[in-house]
RNA sequence: GGGCUCGUGGCUCAGCUAGGUAGAGCAGCAGGCUCUUAACCUGUCGGUCAGGGGUUCGAAUCCCCUCGAGCCCGCCA
């Protein structure tokens, strides 16, 4: 608001983003250029991917889709930075992984022994959500670029315009570096670590020194998976390999001095060409907890959060919102209101409620949500989420959970469409309840009666309940009348003989609203319980 | 030391690119035939738009300054 809009150029705001859609501005500003475009996303699989890194996915996808829906020609690729080096023993990792730190990712061993490597362990999952999230990108693994000898010319460039680079890295980031600093790094055939420093380059051999095993030698650079450019070159190397055009990146890269400004300047004085149109996103956060990082252990993975979050519902967050602004991402309450938010666009987008302030650009967004467009033409069946989280803790599986929907009016025939999403939302209801929902929206519906002390006055109630509600119809609206009409007639306060009935359902003395609960659960079901309980106060 | 973002009712935010004295959702409160309860409906309370100055007939919106909050970089990626 008051903050200062400079005008100097500003790499986090390239253009108004305010009428239209983020990503639309961000595509005809492409469109400018070139009608061609290659965005460019990467992750380094060194932890679990946490949802931040979602972020750059679906931000460049989402620019993708604009794209092409102005009829220019774009790819999207996404690199997995599986040659990196494991940087130390992370607190998920055992202390035996101590041995491996050094080595490339890809070259260690899976944690879990399921995967090919420690690159794929981490990275697998990840894929496996954005293909839920309906995001096809080309894959690369960076282990293989260089093992195919994809990077040979980008290194050997490098390495004879080591001097460029080293001013640029000094100049730019003000680092230190020493005279004989080479930009790349030799991945010891002796002991596989990434740690060999150049001692002498004569292209095409580079003399090293491991510091690590005190080995020396040599290797050849015509040779695939020799070594490595350090991040600040392989960024942009990969830029000119791949001609990228366009590539999100999170504001740590984007620092004064950063990755960003050195990356600039080496793209256009070492590879000769122009940097990528740059996006800069800021992190999710977990709300209360901080930043997440994939490194400290503490973020919960990209996967957990699909696991409790529909995939329109996680793409809808952060389509409306502008990449430049953080995310407070709500595990607990918060996410419910997220999927109602979701919804209510939904039924604006389909007609169903009219468009009111504080709703932006309905259409766009929820069209950017969809993980498959065009299967997404009819409107999904919507009940309320927080509907599902009591109606998913009374039934025991999909088929019940459908059964009383059905009898409560609540659906009709659904077709392939609408049950495959309301299956997948009880689906992500049931994970939230196990790991993430607050304990006071929580029960359990005993099977038999709780060992409870029945007096006199609540076995009365009971009795006289269950001949009431025996002889009328089964109505929700009508149960918590004759709920209250027979609480009275007892002279006992609603109060209690809601208590009551929590009691010998729940074994605990809240719950949901009670008609609608009563009702959900079954007439035989209640009426058997109060039979129960009436006998045990006898 | 440098960079970015944010500061609008209890909470989360929209509105700011093209100035005309604020708008949603949630929460709260009150109702829904004597009914506090976590899915429903209706109504309603609530904000000197962080603060100061400037431009203007008029500023949450533009300009300058201050304060506050968060994050990032200055190891590696």
């Amino acid at each position: 608001m008051h903050r200062a809009r400079r005008a100097t150029k500003n790499i986090y705001r390239g253009a108004s983003f305010h009428s239209m859609h983020w990503a639309d501005v961000v595509a005809e500003q492409l469109l400018q250029h070139n009608q061609a475009h290659v965005l460019a996303t990467a992750i380094t699989p060194s932890g679990p991917i946490h949802v931040g890194n979602m972020r750059e996915v679906l931000t460049t996808e989402a620019v993708y889709r604009a794209l092409v829906d102005r009829g220019g020609h774009a790819e999207l690729i996404y690199i997995g930075d599986t040659f990196d080096p494991l940087r130390k023993v992370y607190p998920f990792l055992s202390d035996d992984y101590q041995q491996y730190v050094g080595m490339p990712l890809s070259e260690i061993p899976c944690p879990c022994g399921r995967h090919e490597s420690y690159a794929h362990h981490f990275l697998s999952p990840f894929l496996e959500s954005l293909e839920e999230l309906g995001v096809h990108p080309t894959v690369y693994l960076a282990h293989e670029l260089y093992g195919e000898g994809r990077y040979h010319q980008a290194i050997r460039r490098a390495l004879d315009g080591a001097d460029t680079v080293r001013a640029i890295l000094s100049e730019v980031s003000s680092r230190d570096l020493s005279s004989s600093w080479v930009p790349f790094t030799v991945r010891c055939p002796s002991c596989g670590k990434l740690q060999g420093e150049v001692v002498d380059y004569r292209y095409p051999s580079v003399r090293y020194r491991c510091p690590s095993c005190r080995e020396e030698g040599e290797v050849d650079l015509r040779q695939g998976g020799v070594g490595k450019l350090p991040w600040r070159v392989d960024w942009p190397a990969r830029w000119s390999m791949f001609g990228v055009t366009f590539e999100a990146f999170g504001k740590d890269h984007a620092a004064a001095g950063s990755s960003w400004d050195t990356g600039q300047r080496i793209v256009r004085e070492v590879y000769g060409r122009e940097p990528p149109t740059p996006l800069v996103y800021e992190f999710i956060h977990l709300k209360g907890k901080g930043a997440m990082h994939g490194s400290t252990g503490t973020a919960v993975a990209a996967e957990d959060m699909l696991a409790i979050t529909p995939p329109e519902v996680l793409r809808f967050l952060l389509m409306k919102t502008e990449p430049s602004r953080h995310i407070d991402f709500d595990t607990g309450f918060g996410l419910l209101d997220l999927v109602d938010e979701y919804d209510r666009y939904e039924r604006i987008v389909f007609g169903l409620e009219e468009e009111q302030a504080g709703v932006k650009e309905a259409e766009r967004i929820y069209w950017l949500s969809q993980p498959h467009p065009r299967a997404a033409h009819v409107m999904s069946a919507q009940v309320p989420y927080r509907h599902l989280v009591t109606i998913v803790q009374i039934a025991r599986d999909w088929d019940q959970v459908k059964e009383i929907l059905r009898r409560n009016g609540e659906i009709g025939e659904l077709s392939a469409y609408e049950e495959g999403k309301l299956r997948e939302r009880v689906d992500k209801v049931s994970h939230w309840l196990d790991r993430f929902a607050p304990e006071s929206v929580k029960f359990e519906v005993q099977d038999s009666l709780p060992d409870i002390e029945v007096s006199g006055e609540m076995r009365a109630f009971f009795v006289s309940l269950a001949a009431a509600l025996g002889e009328q119809p089964w109505d929700a609206e009508a149960i918590h009348q004759t709920i209250h009409a027979v609480a009275q007639e007892q002279g006992m306060p609603a109060g209690r003989a809601f208590r009551y009935l929590y009691l010998i359902v729940l074994g605990q003395t809240k719950g949901p609203r009670a008609g609608y609960f009563i009702h959900s659960l079954g007439r035989e079901f209640m009426l058997e319980r109060l039979a129960a309980a009436a006998k045990a106060g006898a």
